[in-house]
DNA sequence: AATGTCAATAAAAACGTTTTTATTTTGTTT
DNA sequence: AAACAAAATAAAAACGTTTTTATTGACATT
């Protein structure tokens, strides 16, 4: 009885050990390990019982030259175009995070590929499509037409984009609901009096800028007072961004009173900015943010925030590729989240409002 | 000449359709793809021309059950610990874009396993090893004894670790130079007159927690002068720590005048909490901090730094990991970073330095 | 002219699955 | 008791590669 006799004691246990162990026949044993109702009840015990033993692990490279099927789901991860290493407030660690949490209990694993922009990113939709390097897809950055929701809607490839574009196009998505938030945020900062408010947006080409300026518009519209859309800015989400813009809308003739960010990286740059500038934040500007990562807590002085934590917004979008990779139809797998108003004391507003 | 005469329109070219069309067989395909030796120049020739006219390109799935590897390189990334979604300046993200580059070229793609601690960790890397789910292995937050690297070399796998374990071990590793510049940001304060010192520190049990430490207390040996130990915690790397830690330290009896911080989030937690005691930073306390984002600039004061990009790290481990998996010694792998000093006004200690 | 060597290629086997098709066994019906 | 159906399992084929082994033909050697 070498070490070797039986079964090679290095490499592990295949299919073919089962067979071997049970006596029962490759196909057999295949079955058994999927619950094929085709086995006999006695049959499959025995098996999963030896499996069980054994340690058999299904080898994933066999089951998916098989199957034509990954069990990959892809992401793709922006790298952060900004130079010199900036903080651009994406917390793509967030959503991977999430979206692991709900691959967990599945068959699934994560892959990320890294793209530039969107461009670049249909470019590796067509790489996971065409190669089959993975069975779904996530990805964020939404373009008002993204040529990504466009081919991957085409070719009929399972997906779930975080943010939406503006055709009318059945996929599934998880978003913010950035125009009413933008509005929230705007409408609070008009009924404390402001008039001349700043809308720190990020670039113009991607669809949720178009929703906050709907919302900032509307909020205006609704008070009966013109927009100050001259007041609007779009670039990346640094934090040297909100700091430039800052500084910039600060020197204006008719300049803001108050600002609406993006998100907290560049509310930290606008703070930067405006104290820089010889301004007192809370007294003569309000700064309204979105919150990402809880951030802005801590700023000086901390920051009225619209917070939707981007975990949550991961663990969605893992939950609805699932189904989509299961089969299901994109109609159901539609969410969009409304962020939570933390009130702080960057503006006065609080008392005022409902 | 219907649709799906001589190869079928709709699935991908495989070696087989190359076979069919070239007249080779399909063994000579392969190794004319693979560029062997053993193939006449004009065949391969002739080939590849095929190979490129129809757009062939290989299947991973194939290959890889046949050569029993994956072409992935698994990176374990850590799910904050931190509740409450705080954040924790743990930039995974700038890790897996670093690595990303680095990898762009090979045949390599990136596949993300999440993990809760090393210990999990470790189930991770067994998984890894045992099922084959990649051909080497990225991970950080190493402990002084670290059960991954203890298993992995063992096991013989390749991998490169961000950060060393304490054990005599020949494995590849790119790491921060901690102890440098922890003993630097000291004696930078020490020289400024400070004797009452904190340290904002991680968990005990990460390695580089003691490597920071070490150069904490070494500064102080070297002016002759008692560290000033008492003043040294450790946590998670969240804001809410850093904000506690210095709220916390700060009604002692005999308080700290400077703070050195393992990274950004604390500091902003630091100085949100100084804030909040009412001490004005830069006359009250100094802080020197760690630098991951480049975002200390913008603080409330701009903030002295250690500079080292995340990003560089990661395509340091990307190039080791290559060449690991390349069957590359760990031998000449190894890579310490000295971060950048930054001085900004939050200190005034630049003029009194070198 | 028979033999051996080498280069080039073909053929076959293998990797570990799943799925389709074939075979055996058992039980039921007439 | 023969014929058939159903259930259970076995056998074979297939997925797309790479690698090992076999075959062919050309050429050099004796």
């Amino acid at each position: 009885m070498s070490d070797r006799s039986r079964n090679s004691r290095r490499s592990p246990p295949t299919i073919k050990t089962l067979a071997d162990l049970s006596g029962y026949s490759i196909g057999t044993i295949s079955k058994a390990l999927r619950g094929s109702p085709v086995v006999a009840p006695a049959t499959k015990e025995a098996i999963l019982k030896i499996a069980e033993e054994v340690g058999y692990q299904a080898n994933a490279r066999g089951m998916a030259l098989r199957t034509g099927k990954t069990y990959q789901a892809a992401v793709l991860m922006p790298v952060t175009a900004v130079s010199d290493y900036e903080w651009d407030g994406v917390e793509y660690t967030q959503i991977l995070s999430g979206l692991s949490q709900s691959l967990e209990g599945s068959e699934y694993r994560m892959s990320v590929l890294t793209i530039r922009d969107a461009e670049d990113g249909l470019e590796a939709a067509r790489r996971v499509v065409d190669l089959g390097l993975a069975d779904g897809l996530i990805f964020s950055g939404i373009l008002q037409d993204d040529p990504r929701i466009n081919f991957l809607v085409d070719a009929g490839f399972p997906f779930v984009s975080l943010g939406r574009c503006r055709r009318e196009l059945d996929y599934a998505h998880v978003d913010v609901d950035n125009e009413w938030a933008s509005h929230a945020a705007t409408q609070r900062l008009i009924s404390g009096g402001h008039r001349r408010i700043a809308l720190i947006n990020p670039r113009s080409e991607l669809c949720y800028a178009a929703d906050r300026v709907d919302g900032f518009v509307r909020a205006f519209e609704e008070a009966g007072l013109s927009a100050s859309i001259d007041l609007i800015v779009g670039g990346d989400l640094s934090t040297r961004f909100g700091r430039e813009s800052a500084l910039d809308l600060i020197e204006r003739n008719d300049p803001p009173t108050a600002f609406v960010c993006v998100n907290e990286s560049t509310t930290l740059g606008v703070l930067s900015g405006l104290r820089d500038a010889g301004m007192s934040i809370g007294s003569d500007v309000d700064v309204i943010a979105y919150d990402d990562i809880n951030v802005s807590a801590y700023f000086t002085p901390p920051i009225t925030t619209f917070y939707q934590p981007i975990e949550v917004l991961g663990r969605t979008l893992g939950q609805f590729l699932l189904k989509r990779m299961a089969g299901e139809e994109p109609g159901a797998l539609k969410q969009v989240f409304r962020p939570k108003l933390i009130a702080r004391q960057s503006d006065d507003l609080g008392k005022k409002q409902v």
